[in-house]
RNA sequence: GGAGAGGUACCCGAGUGGCCAAAGGGGGCAGACUGUAAAUCUGCUGACUUACGUCUACGGAGGUUCGAAUCCUCCCCUCUCCA
């Protein structure tokens, strides 16, 4: 119930019982995307550290002194700044590398920004006498931003569960430069091949369709070879040629015998926040009504019809309007 | 425990009685240009309303005032220095 503090320049918020329980739902649909359930075991942390008490957790942090926790990085960076640090957040390294000592872990795997609490784990295994765990860091993977690392509240990122067309859509989002970084992290292309990509570039090759390629290893990866392919081809019709996707939502919108003004149509069909936005949007030229520019705001759309509505060129939904009483 | 500084929209940050739905920047969104790239230019960026306008919003609760982000009281929180 205690969220990792690493990474984050402020203090960070205890979760509760149920966010934990979702997650871990949600941790499990995702990881075996990748490793087979058959061999995996799921543990939960609560089950030895629910157990652990006042005494035990005293003589956990025992093991542990404060100028140690303060050689982490954004620990010192924050107390040398004069920013509050919680106590709690002290525990979570100490509770994670608990963990290793529960488990007797071998090995580790983190993000290289897991590499202190990682290295926690290996010294709490020797204060009990165990053999300290391997641990194995990664590079951490920048979101579709560059900057950031990826991850959903930034919501710079793509999902493992994402459709083939949403992940290839998003690595063709993302920038030349940052391209070459998702090759090195994400595909299995052998880094000589990569430079070799890479030579291909500087000697005139578009990058779109270098990128291209990228997109189709990640999709497959995750849907299977045709589907990877299937969503190149699909990218070219609807961006390159300017054809629509073939997958738009079909969306029911109850509307009264006079009419409802476009902007409270799009609210309703979920394309924008607002009745607001919806009239900015139109006020934008960013509107299309199957097919065609609308920038009239005071349209208002009669029951009875079914519509192509789109908003900007990532936005769309078949509309149709119900009559309601 | 003592002294001081501060809490403004997604973030940073200006604003010390009406011209404030609140400067400026960042971010985001949209348009142009493109390759759903980068760079650049332009616009938008609280909600409801076709609109006039109404409501909500400057840490919280009260108060002063015709009128408060701005003044007063109490409370909460953060930071700095000292103990």
């Amino acid at each position: 119930m205690i969220g990792d503090p690493t990474g984050k320049n402020e203090t960070r918020r205890p979760l509760t019982r149920a966010d934990v329980e979702t997650n871990a739902r949600t941790y499990r649909e995702q990881v075996f995307k990748i490793l087979d359930p058959e061999r995996t075991t799921v543990v939960f942390n609560s089950h030895w550290l629910d157990k652990l008490g006042t005494d035990g957790l005293i003589r956990l942090a025992s093991r542990q002194t404060v100028a140690r926790m303060l050689e982490r990085d954004d620990f010192s960076t924050r107390y040398r700044s004069g920013q509050p640090i919680a106590i709690h957040e002290f525990l979570y390294p100490l509770l994670q590398g608990y963990d290793s000592v529960e488990l007797r872990a071998d090995v580790e795997l983190g993000g290289n920004d897991q590499k202190f609490n990682l290295l926690v784990g290996r010294q709490l295994q020797q204060a009990y006498g165990q053999r300290p765990q391997c641990v194995l860091t990664v590079p951490i993977l920048e979101g579709l931003d560059g900057v950031n690392k990826m991850s959903k509240s930034l919501n710079n990122y793509i999902g493992v569960k994402e459709p083939a067309a949403q992940m290839f859509g998003k690595i063709m989002s993302i920038s030349d430069t940052l391209m070459w970084r998702y090759f090195e992290l994400l595909s299995f292309l052998p880094l000589t091949q990569v430079e070799a990509l890479k030579q291909s570039v500087r000697d005139g090759a578009n990058p779109r369709d270098i990128k291209m390629g990228l997109g189709v290893e990640i999709a497959s990866r995750f849907h299977g070879a045709g589907a990877g392919e299937a969503a190149r081809q699909s990218f070219i019709e609807q961006f390159s040629r300017g054809a629509l996707p073939d997958d738009i939502a079909t969306v029911s919108v109850a509307t009264p015998v006079a009419g409802l003004p476009l902007a409270r149509v799009l609210r309703e069909a979920g394309l924008v926040s607002s009745n607001a936005e919806g009239a900015r949007m139109i006020g934008q030229r960013a509107v299309r009504i199957d097919q065609q520019r609308v920038d009239d705001k005071s349209l208002v759309l009669a029951p009875g019809a079914t519509y192509l509505l789109q908003v900007g060129s990532r936005r769309h939904a078949r509309v149709t309007l119900i009559a309601s009483a």
